[in-house]
DNA sequence: CATTTTTTCGCAACCGTTTTCGTAAATAAA
DNA sequence: TTTATTTACGAAAACGGTTGCGAAAAAATG
């Protein structure tokens, strides 16, 4: 109702609008006394100025957009965490988009952040993204991008992500360990890196354990509705593996659920690891053992990085690639 | 770079600033003939208007804020699933706020929230918050704030809450039919109304079972690392209760951890129900018995609500209360 | 053909803040 | 005392759209 902006205090101290502005400001062309005076009104009035105004003169938004498939996601809402930790610190603002997987929805997003409303842009790119272009449109209007976790190879910008080759080795070599002959992949992208790259892991190490190419069992969940299903018929064949790696955190309760249901005893039948930073994964029954990743650091080296470049303009992105290893942590479900 | 605006459409097209505007809003003013070519021009040079100059123009943001005390929360973030779902359709953009659960981080988010920034405010209070000036403020400066889920009981506006109280009840009359003599009550706030409606419920249901006040335990587990050290002691005392409500979600993991830690068996020794969102529910060690919440619904119609009293002024919110109810899901937890 | 109405567009003010530049007064240097 | 410098402020033009109003041209009406 108030209305009271720059004017509102000029108005009533006598002074013009440039003044209250600079002494609001502090700045040095502005004396004491009076900057003392308009900051006295200021906070007697409750003046808050108008963002939207400043961000039109100085072309700085203070305000960044996080793109992600989902939020409904232990990893995801942790990297929230950390970004906007971050982002708080340095007095900025987050806007947050779901592109719900949806190669169309990103691209939409991405669009709309052209508009000036944000200086930068951090993105974990949906499971049917396997273009650039939509993203390298936001680069050429100078917005920084920087990804975290699912990257897009072929952009030239920050990235932080986990060690995820090494991790599905770690994975496989860990079921191998425990006596499993053929442990499968369940994977959501076959576009993903983060997929990828796990998925690389795990077949190398099946390959140093002297697997061959064919003994290898890869599955696309990619319906998120269908996941159970498909976990279930995997679990039914004749030739059921003996070791299931959940590449991402939604697969561990269709995994579970199905080992259930089939009466699959986990570990005995079956040993179950999953990427995941599930906190209940304690106490699941069995205990779910993990690769664990720091999703909060990854939130926060991201938004770390992104800040550089918003910045420095002269900062230059495309050299900074952070990996921050993930954990493994044994429980039940492998013993 | 290219910085494409109004203003060069207006030149290349040989025409007044203001009629490129009015053409790409579709204003009646302008033939169908310059619309079209505006239009052309405006795809062909990809240009995007500046939000931040229409908002300063026409006072209207196209943004709202969600505050919450945190977002690693399953409840939280299906909730801003359901928000943002609503926003999107809406074409509007979210903020997204953490207090952390603290009262001084939440009163320092709705103050910037009086900027103009955002054309209306969804909040989940924190649980130290227990008073409303600063809620009130946001609404004299004609700001909309609905409530979902952690309302402020002294303000006045709509709320988009669950029978809590019914809920409570329901819980500590499904644990005393299961046989539980003496069900303890964990909460975290002696202040959010979620949290004292639920213990009403508890309480009114031991009433009703004959059981005297000084038989009720209730335990605040008000510090967040401090939680699994709360429970473990409660569970060690001689009195110890042979059941558990946990009021919130984040008390659930504790819960098991000290059970299993101290041999106490779920349900034989003490039977569990958790007011929880937890998609990991059914399969935990035991399965846990929980009354789920509809947190993408209640998202969804706080939003709706928002917007309703976002889009006409005249909407009187202070009489819109919706209570979406939730579900009693047994398990073995209080089998 | 004269007059009224409609169509279509441009001018200019405006939203609230920032910033460049000019200038009067106060102070310092010559 | 005169000149140079510093201090402290104001006027006005941005930033990129939006909108009320006026007006010329075109169309409709009498």
């Amino acid at each position: 109702m108030s209305k009271v902006n720059i004017k509102v205090l000029a108005d009533q101290l006598q002074l013009s609008v440039s003044t209250i502005s600079k002494a609001l400001r502090d700045s040095y062309e502005i004396s004491d006394e009076t900057k003392k005076k308009v900051l006295e009104l200021a906070t007697q009035l409750n003046y808050i100025p108008n963002p939207y105004a400043s961000s039109l003169r100085r072309k700085k938004s203070k305000t960044i957009a996080v793109v992600l498939p989902e939020v409904a996601d232990n990893f995801f809402s942790l990297a929230i965490n950390g970004i906007q930790s971050i982002a708080e610190s340095k007095g900025y603002h987050v806007l947050i988009y779901l592109s719900h997987e949806k190669f169309a929805n990103e691209k939409n997003i991405l669009e709309d952040c052209q508009s000036g409303r944000v200086d930068g842009v951090l993105i974990s790119i949906s499971s049917e993204t396997n273009t650039a272009e939509h993203i390298n449109k936001l680069q050429n209007q100078n917005i920084p991008v920087v990804f975290f976790d699912r990257e897009q190879e072929a952009i030239k910008t920050a990235r932080v992500t986990t060690n995820d080759f090494d991790c599905g080795l770690m994975a496989a070599n860990h079921l191998l360990q425990k006596g499993c002959r053929r442990p499968a992949f369940l994977s959501i992208s076959q576009s993903l890196p983060i997929c990828q790259n796990r998925m690389e892991g795990y077949k190398a190490a099946l390959q140093q354990a002297g697997l061959r190419e064919e003994d290898m069992q890869i599955v696309y969940c990619t319906d998120n509705d269908g996941m159970y299903d498909q976990v279930r018929s995997l679990l039914q064949a004749a030739d059921r593996p003996d070791g299931l790696i959940a590449s991402v955190e939604k697969i561990v309760t269709p995994v579970y659920l199905a080992c259930h249901e089939l009466n699959i005893r986990i570990p005995n039948e079956v040993k179950v690891i999953a990427f995941a930073t599930l906190d209940t994964a304690p106490i699941l029954n069995p205990p779910l053992t993990t690769i664990t990743q720091p999703a909060f650091e990854i939130g926060k080296a991201a938004a770390t990085v992104l800040f550089k470049g918003i910045e420095k303009s002269a900062f230059d992105l495309s050299k900074e690639r952070m990996v921050i290893p993930s954990l493994l942590i044994e429980r039940e479900s492998t013993k």
